[in-house]
Formats: C-alpha cells, sequence, structure tokens
DNA sequence: ATACAAATTGTAAACGTTTACATCGTCTAA
DNA sequence: TTAGACGATGTAAACGTTTACAATTTGTAT
C-alpha cells in the first residue's frame, strides 16, 4: 500500500505538504494541492488510519466502541441502529463488542477497544458496579452509559423511565381484571430489572393487591430463561392470569410456553412485554408491549458522545425518555384507550 | 497511559526485552521475566493495538472486520454469532459494519476496515460485481465471502444451496395442494434472490405449472417491500393462496399484509419463509421456513478467514451448506413429514 | 585456560502519520 | 531600501511497538 512518502515523491514535495493536503490546512498553493491529489489519486493512497491514530492523541481517530450486553436482542439491533446512523453521518466508524451477558467478555473488550486507542465509547454497563466502565472515567476516556447506570460515577447516560413503563404496563393490565399478574425479571444484577419490578410492585400497591413472591421468577435475560420460567408459573397449582416480561427475548420465550401449554391470549392469560419489536404488531394475536425509543436511544447517545469527544468537560448529562405502552390485542380488549399499532 | 518505556524503566530492562516477555518469546530468564511482570501489574500496562498493528505488518492485530449487508435482519445476527464465538475464542477482536444495503457505504466500510490494517476480512459482497471486494483479492488482503459469491473471482465462501432450498419449499407448498403460489423477492441484484428464484421456477416446471410474471414481485429486501409487495399479490383479482418469501424481512411484512387482509394461515393462503428465524416456532401460526445454519456458517466463515490469515496461499475453499425444511403450520398440514420445532 | 556455542539482554531502525519548528521567498509599509 | 509579516514548504521528532543485529555473559568441550 502506498504511503504518504511514495504520494510525496510522486508529486515532488515534501510527507508534510502531502499531510497538509490531506487535513486541508490552511496555506497550501492551489498548484501544488492540485499535484498532490493527482498522485494521490493516481496512487489509489488511503491514507493509515493506525498511523494517524498512534500519532494524534488527541481524537483524531475518528473511531468508537460500543458495548452492548446481547445481540440478540432486537432492543440493541435498533439502538446500534441509531448510533451507527449518527455515526456514519458524522464520519466515525464503530466497533460494536457483543458481550453476550458476559461480565468477563465485558472487560475483556473495553480493554481492547481502549487499548485501539478509540477516540470513544458507549456502553451498557453489566452492573451498576462495574469497575470497569467506572476506570474509564478515571483514564479520562470519553464514553456513555446507555440503558444503564453507574453508582457513584458521573457520566452521560441515556435511558428510559423503566420504573413508569412497568408501572403503567402492569396497572393496564389491572384495570383490565386481570387479577393475578406474574413477572418474570431478566438479570437481577441489571439495574433495569429491578427497577421494571419497582414499577411492577407500585401497580400492585396502589390496586391493593399484596405482592406475592411465588409470582416474580428471576431468570438471566435470555429467550430461553423466557421459556423455562413462564413454564414454572404456568405449572403452578393455580396458575398466573397475565404475564409482564422482563425484556424483548423473555417475553418470546413465555409466548412460546404459552403456546406449548395450549392456552389462548388473552382470554386464559394476558401478556405485556417490556420491549417492542418491529415485528409485535405480526404477532398473532398482536402483541401489547412497553416500547422503548430503542432508536432514538442509540442516537441521542452517539450525539452525546460525538460531544463529549470534541468538549472533553462540558457537565454530564442524563437523558431520561419516555416508554409508550402499545396496546395491541395480548390483553383484554375492554378499555383500549391509548396509542395503538 | 503507561507505556513500554515505563515499564521497562521500572524494571530496570530495556524495552525490547519488556517486548519479549510480553510476547512470551523463548530465551528469557525466569528472574527477569519475573520483575517484568511485576512492574506491568503495578502499572496496570496494556499493549497499544495500534502501535503494534502499525509495527508489525504480518497479521499480528488479531483484529478482523466484518461486512454484513443489514443488521436488522436476524440472519445475520447468528451469522455474528458464529463468527464472535470463533474469533472471541481465538482472540480476535471484530469490527462489524452494517452496510445497509447501501453500497456506497459498503465500500465506505471496506475502505476504513482496510485502513486500519485488519488482519482479514468476512464479507458478504452487494453483489457478485462487487469491485470494491473484488480488489481485495489484488491487494492481497485475506477476506471470505458469505451468503454471496463474486464473479470471476476465486476467494473462499460460505454459502448454503439457495436454489435447492427453495426449490424444495416450492415443492412442498404443490405437493400441500396450493395452486397459485407467489413469490417476493429481495433485491435482483443480490444472487441469493435469483438462486431462489431459479428455485421456485425449477419447482414450477416440475408441477408442469406455468410460470406466471405477476407472481413474482421484486423487492429490497426489507420488511417494507414485504408489505408492499404482498399487498399487491393479495390485491389481485384472483390472490395467490401461498406466498414464498425471500428472506427474513420479506417474510415478516408479508406476515402483516396477510393479517391486515383478515386472511387465514394455512387455510387462505400458505406462507413459507425463506430464513428461519428463534421466533418462527412461536408465531401463530408456527411458521414453515428455510432454515439456513446461520451461526454455522458464520463460524465456518471464521474458520476458513483464521486459516488464510495464517497460511495465506492455501487453495480456496467453498463451503455449499445445507437448508433445512422446517415444517410448521403456516401450511397445510396433510402430509407432514419431514422434521419439526 | 581456550575457543566456540548458547543464552540473555540491549540498541536502534522501522512502521505511517502529525506537528512544532525552521527555512526561504515575496510582499508591504515605512 | 529594509524590516517585518506572511505564505509556502521542508525537516525531523514523536507516537508505542517489533525486530534485526550487536553485545555481553555464561556454559561446555577440549
Amino acid at each position: 500500500m502506498a504511503g504518504l512518502k511514495d504520494v510525496a515523491n510522486k508529486a515532488g514535495v515534501s510527507i508534510a505538504t502531502v499531510s497538509r493536503v490531506i487535513n486541508n490546512a490552511p496555506n497550501i498553493n492551489d498548484e501544488t494541492r492540485f499535484r498532490v491529489q493527482q498522485a494521490m489519486k493516481a496512487m489509489d493512497y488511503r491514507p493509515s488510519r493506525i498511523a494517524k491514530r498512534l500519532r494524534s492523541k488527541s481524537s483524531q481517530g475518528n473511531l468508537i466502541g460500543v458495548v452492548v450486553p446481547d445481540i440478540s436482542n432486537p432492543f440493541y439491533i435498533d439502538v446500534l441502529s441509531g448510533i451507527d446512523d449518527f455515526m456514519h453521518g458524522h464520519d466515525f466508524l464503530m466497533i460494536t463488542c457483543n458481550f453476550s451477558q458476559n461480565e468477563e467478555k465485558e472487560r475483556l473488550y473495553i480493554d481492547a477497544l481502549v487499548s485501539e486507542s478509540v477516540d470513544g465509547l458507549i456502553v451498557a454497563p453489566a452492573h451498576e458496579e462495574d469497575e470497569k466502565v467506572k476506570a474509564l472515567e478515571k483514564e479520562n476516556i470519553p464514553f456513555v452509559c446507555i440503558d444503564r447506570g453507574l453508582k457513584n460515577v458521573n457520566a452521560d447516560l441515556v435511558l428510559v423511565d423503566n420504573e413508569k413503563g412497568a408501572y403503567e404496563a402492569v396497572s393496564f393490565l389491572l384495570n383490565q381484571e386481570y387479577k393475578k399478574i406474574a413477572y418474570i425479571s431478566g438479570l437481577i444484577r441489571i439495574p433495569t430489572s429491578r427497577h421494571r419490578e419497582n414499577g411492577y410492585r407500585r401497580a400492585l400497591e396502589e390496586f391493593n393487591i399484596p405482592f406475592r413472591d411465588e409470582l416474580v421468577k428471576y431468570g438471566d435475560s435470555s429467550m430461553k430463561s423466557g421459556i423455562d420460567l413462564a413454564r414454572e408459573l404456568l405449572s403452578q397449582e393455580n396458575r398466573p392470569d397475565a404475564l409482564f416480561t422482563g425484556n424483548n427475548l423473555i417475553t418470546l420465550g413465555a409466548l412460546q410456553t404459552i403456546a406449548e401449554f395450549g392456552l389462548k391470549i388473552p382470554e386464559d392469560i394476558g401478556i405485556i412485554g417490556f420491549d417492542d419489536m418491529v415485528f409485535s404488531s405480526t404477532l398473532n394475536p398482536p402483541l401489547t408491549a412497553v416500547r422503548q425509543p430503542a432508536y432514538e436511544i442509540g442516537r441521542r447517545a452517539a450525539e452525546l458522545l460525538y460531544q463529549r469527544i470534541k468538549e472533553p468537560n462540558r457537565p454530564n448529562v442524563k437523558i431520561v425518555m419516555e416508554t409508550e405502552l402499545m396496546i395491541r390485542k395480548s390483553t383484554r380488549l375492554e378499555n383500549a384507550t391509548t396509542k395503538t399499532t
């Protein structure tokens, strides 16, 4: 591959000059610029991003890292699209790392990204005490958190009001006269799981329904755990008449189990999933779900990171977005008032 | 961030020695090695991947690039998981780029990856004439293609027998007494779209059913085009009684349209989708689909790339995997003989 | 003891950029 | 005419590694 030097030779100038026209620095003779550009074309010159990054420590790499917990979860796919669109528009490349809910893998990836000298990171921390992510602050590496915050650390953060979203969902279920509502939680170490549980509890309280231990199950945020825990729930002597599922994948799993038990939705059992999916309305029956503005979350996070890279010391920002209850047909139909798709 | 030099100072050795213990070269005094390791720990030293990559041109970067056409398509997610698992196991990091079926974006990303000096690439080329991908061969950059081949270029390739998969699906439909089968194609420039159409045609021929132009629609491989084209199809005076959909996203779109038209599956209309999805069996009714071993495709591709990086001149390999018709309930039930999930 | 091989470590160049600084004309204003 | 400013370009150091080569020490066989 041709390098700066080769181009310089061909154009009969010094490498500094070539560098200048590449970064269109001021004070370059038009004729020189032209010659250099010709030479670059002729040799199909493409700058080495790594050399560039190595040399200019100052955020010139145009490269960011994104660390997500589970790429098989459609929610994160949408988040990634949002990030990608923004970053692509700003000429940044992104390295996406999927740590599969495996904290060790997460640590490994963050290390790798840091040693790639990325300009910044967007991370969904494994949990609030995530030391690896916390360390980023000390090392002065720009980063923004999504979906989950960090305890005792100031950092940009974009997420959704999980407690409220869950509260609305469960309240809705209660209003639809469901009496025994179960909650299938994702990994308990993930703050969102707990916040959603809080919303669940608050709704119950408000309706004067006692909280019952056997109605909440804790899993690992995977489809499989959705399947298994729904089985446990539905096998109970006096089984729940509605399910509130803690994420996308759990919902899919629960749906499978419900089919396996031959239960009719929404008559035999109602279900609301946290996280909407493109095809939720295609499901049969269409799924009532708590929608997070995933794409938007990604986009805002990207924007925040971009700003921070440009201006490392601006104050931290926390963006809390609203969820939206997408009322479809997996819950009884009576008072269907809110938005529909 | 501490560098080689700092560690060397602390340990009282030269940077070369430090480098040696890092890459555990032979012939190092145990005591020295120990001192150096202590120093590294103490300073929380992490090597700079970029410096390393810059210096040692020879595939030491442990970094690959992956370029996929559409990250919102679950098929590619599974492929990515396969790649990721293999690469993670071999200590490689991967940069994933999603070009959203946009050829210009694809070119841009490939350039960027090359100038990141990745050790190799896994690419699903936009089409068979993809010059950017072809160029990789000339530049001697290790790469392997997935899902789609390249015309007149020898390269490692992992894909599925699309023609056969489609043939089997459509034959099955025909055997189930569906008479008027429509095909919704993805982007026509993608070889798989054409191969699948060929399979469709061959099945028709074999059953002596004339091919009818108005029964095949060409779209852009997106869910939206699935929705729109299914609408066109179902609006016809004498509408088709079965749909064969060219990919995941199209299938989802078509399902939505079918629901919109209030049609019953499989009575009013049958449907088989190319590409299975984790939740296909959860759909109502469970979706009959042509399954590609997506994860395996990714894994094998990763393996091939890994090998090629180690041994750039080994002969090219083309791996053609089998599809599997997952017979579920979106087609009539009569002769359900084959596998089920 | 002697010579040569092996083991261990160090020195310095190189990878492809950016960038501070120097150089050298050419203008402009006095 | 000349000093200073400005425009255009070049020189060389630096970024953090790897690695060829040199240097030194140690060991071994004679």
